[in-house]
DNA sequence: CGAAGTATTGAGACGTCTCAAAATTAGTGG
DNA sequence: CCACTAATTTTGAGACGTCTCAATACTTCG
């Protein structure tokens, strides 16, 4: 499903040097570009590939067989997505916009830890910190209400995505409401009322665009 | 809150052997006994030890600030919990029954994971697998029903403790429902109703020890 | 400007929770 | 081993929060 191919660009700094030793250019293969709505893997297929976001935004989830689906991260521009363990994906992994994404083959990156211990303790690390996201969430997904979900969530994006104080949503309404447990509607409702409690501001004639007004207040909705 | 310290006793190689690397002798400290409810660790506390369980059963949890409480998990015997990456322990666990634990220092782990990578691998591999039961676990607590998420329980249970086909549960309706996200009364009816229609029954005179009668169908409920 | 996709809002349905009581089981000391 | 008490589990009835379905409004894009 990628929209074109392209050789690697000689390695923006900033961008490399805030990954660490992963990002270092041995390992990474190409850029792949995929068009909004598109995959980039599905659930079980063999994983041969680790991913990272060089721009855009992904959306990894797990599906019911009866269609109700669970978005377990998204993955923004930095974050490396696709690591796993056994041979196979364990996520459908779906270009949320047009989305660029560099790549690296998952056996060569293995056979490099093999030996060197900083490869193999940054792949733990980052395993572990996705761990971490999981283990918050199944909290969130357990015990919260709507409201505190939708502060948490907006707390959690903007700590990730917010430049100048304005958040720009990459994600619906939709996936929003499957990353936190409750439907689209709820959502809505959710953020309407935050809204009117002057704890956020929606920007321009987009609903996408959240300025949050009171941090602090917002995260004592939480816990 | 350890009742007793004791030796290592000379490795049965059942127990040993089927946690690999990780379980040889040489990073194993002593044994340790919680009595039934006592805290093990604490969150936020440091993680100076690696725990398996030998005898008993422990629950790992998060709490809001108002008490409302997630498990993330059980650990039965062979397991092995309070594995972090930072310094800190990300969970509370506790013993839900009179628990005999194994230790290891935290960082004699690492030390070896530096130069050895079978274990740098196993660490991984061990991490990854927590990832996994994760994220499955936010599947259910984000879109299944009670009794979808009372049924995947149960097989999950039966596939990890059940002994000449019988469960004996260590653990509470309320544990139950802390890890299930649900209140224990709708675990208890959901229980109840799994009981009415066959695919379980009640053994003794215990709540607690159960036997399914219908692996197949109860899957079928799951997804 | 029209059409498709996305977001908001409303009203009622439904599933789980809350509160309460009864039944059962486990724990304790005689 | 038996009473007695505490803890756990079950069951019921009603409350409440989120979901469902439907209509409307808004945004994007051709």
């Amino acid at each position: 499903m990628f929209v074109n191919v392209n050789a690697i660009p000689g390695g923006r700094p900033k961008f490399l040097g805030e990954q660490g030793t992963l990002a270092r250019t041995q390992f990474i293969l190409s850029e792949f570009k995929y068009a909004r709505g598109t995959e980039i893997f599905g659930e079980t297929e063999p994983a041969e590939y680790v991913y990272q976001v060089v721009e855009g935004a992904v959306r990894s989830y797990k599906l019911l067989s009866d269609g109700r689906r669970q978005i377990g991260a998204f993955h923004l521009i930095g974050d490396i997505f696709g690591l796993e363990n056994g041979a196979a994906h364990r996520f459908t992994a779906e270009a949320i916009v047009d989305t660029t994404v560099r790549l690296a083959k998952r056996l060569s990156l293995e056979h490099v830890a093999e030996e060197d211990a900083l490869v193999a303790r940054e792949l733990l690390t980052m395993t572990t910190s996705n761990l971490q996201h999981a283990e918050n969430h199944m909290l969130l997904l357990g015990r919260k209400t709507s409201l505190e979900r939708v502060a948490a969530f907006l707390l959690e994006m903007d700590g990730r995505l917010s430049a100048a104080g304005v958040m720009a949503l990459p994600m619906s309404r939709r996936d929003i409401a499957d990353y936190l447990g409750l439907t689209l509607e709820t959502v809505s409702r959710a953020l309407s009322c935050l809204h009117e409690k002057g704890f956020l501001d929606f920007l321009g004639q987009t609903q996408r665009q959240i300025v949050l007004r009171n941090r602090f207040e917002l995260a004592k909705l939480d816990s």
